[in-house]
DNA sequence: TAACTTTGTTGCATATTTTAAATATTTCAA
DNA sequence: TTGAAATATTTAAAATATGCAACAAAGTTA
């Protein structure tokens, strides 16, 4: 899943506060300090989310958001307005330039990660039907809206790690992923732990689904391997 | 023609805003902050349309809205119903307290006087009348016309939020529901508590339903599971 | 006004999961 | 066949998540 957000904002401190506090939420901020910037680092990146102050040296705000919408390729990409002013005047022109939400500063670590989450959730709505398909592998049964697993009809209880490692496995099966391909992608990015950690989870998800024991295969110096066939 | 729009709506900003663009488009915009107020100014005035929040201070938008359809005077009165949870099921049944359509909050200054225009002009004169929606889960029984729980036809006495947790789990059996998935479509949109209040409130609706107790489920590091069975 | 009620937050005990370290086993090149 | 390197498994400590009582705040009712 896409976890970048790009924030543009001119302030230093409300700008690597944002940071932060996206960063604990497992989120990859990308800061630019003008609308200038904010555009060109676009022309690279596609964010989940731009957090967009209105008033920025350069380019405003106002441009930016023409800009983006003009262009196909960054048209959908919800938008989050910033602004110091309360006026509703304010906030009307962001809705009507077609944000997706705005916050007035100050606001609160809390409010911010709860908008950037809404506002994300809301937007990935219309491709949300891949999370109501099951994943099945002959008696494996993956059912993420449950959160469920089943081996020939029989609830397989897993733990949390356990559950993303193999569905991850079931989602690339016949690749070999290395231990740091998995860290990256279950543990995430800022996860800092010994590569020993995968197998240990490994093994005990190999214990929980004896039958499927052989199929989750250590490939050697790398890492592992669902082998498919 | 008469141009008279109440709009009932205790975000101040939100209310003065839709008062701007009413107003820019020749309609007579009457606020009122909360339910009481509303349904107080509804007896001197016959308006167009009313704009409703659900969620209100004093006399939430579904009381507001019952009262209005038992009475005749006001049962005709097109209502636009205003919601700042996202959640499909809470404008269904918007829509069936008989509601004639609904926003949900962001939205635009465009969509609004669209939709405001479509409903007048539509005019609709049926009357709606109230069919009974109950959920029933076993001895389980929400009337949530009523807003009552039975539990093998004994009253089981909720809290406003309680109900509505309940009500979400009925809804949503055996799926898996993140913290942050019901602070959004139970709290709404523009709450911005720890999710730890969540647990709090599960954990007291458990203890006011026992015989349910196994039925909600801890998944963790995700939220909670009503499990069906 | 005082007594209740509802709601959100915090703290702490408890339960569970995860990690790292220790130990056992396997692999494979020489 | 041997032995160092890699991997598997076990174990115990550390980290994390949860349940819920208790408090505080805000709203409501008598």
């Amino acid at each position: 899943m896409n976890k970048q957000v790009i924030v543009i904002e001119d302030d230093k401190d409300i700008a690597s506060l944002i940071s932060h506090y996206l960063t604990r939420e497992g989120f990859i901020p990308i800061i630019a300090y003008d609308g200038e910037e904010g555009l060109w680092q676009l022309q690279s990146k596609s964010p989940a989310l731009i957090i967009l102050d209105l008033m920025l040296p350069r380019k405003n705000g106002y441009e930016v958001m023409k800009q983006l919408k003009e262009q196909g390729a960054t048209s959908n990409i919800p938008v989050i307005i910033l602004t110091a002013k309360s006026d509703e005047i304010d906030r009307v022109l962001g809705l009507e330039l077609g944000a997706d939400d705005y916050m007035t500063k100050p606001f609160s670590p809390r409010e911010l990660i709860a908008r950037v989450k809404a506002v994300i959730r809301r937007a990935t709505r219309e491709l949300h039907t891949e999370k109501e398909k099951n994943i099945v592998y002959g008696k494996l049964e993956i059912n993420d809206l449950k959160h469920e697993v089943k081996y020939d009809d029989k609830m397989v209880p897993l733990t949390s790690k356990e559950y993303s490692l193999l569905k991850y496995f079931m989602e690339h099966r016949g690749i070999v992923l290395s231990r740091d391909t998995l860290l990256q992608n279950i543990w995430g990015y800022n996860y800092f732990g010994t590569t020993r950690t995968v197998d240990v989870h490994v093994s005990r998800l190999k214990k929980k689904l004896l039958p499927l024991n052989k199929h989750i295969q250590n490939i050697k110096d790398i890492g592992y391997k669902f082998i498919d066939e």
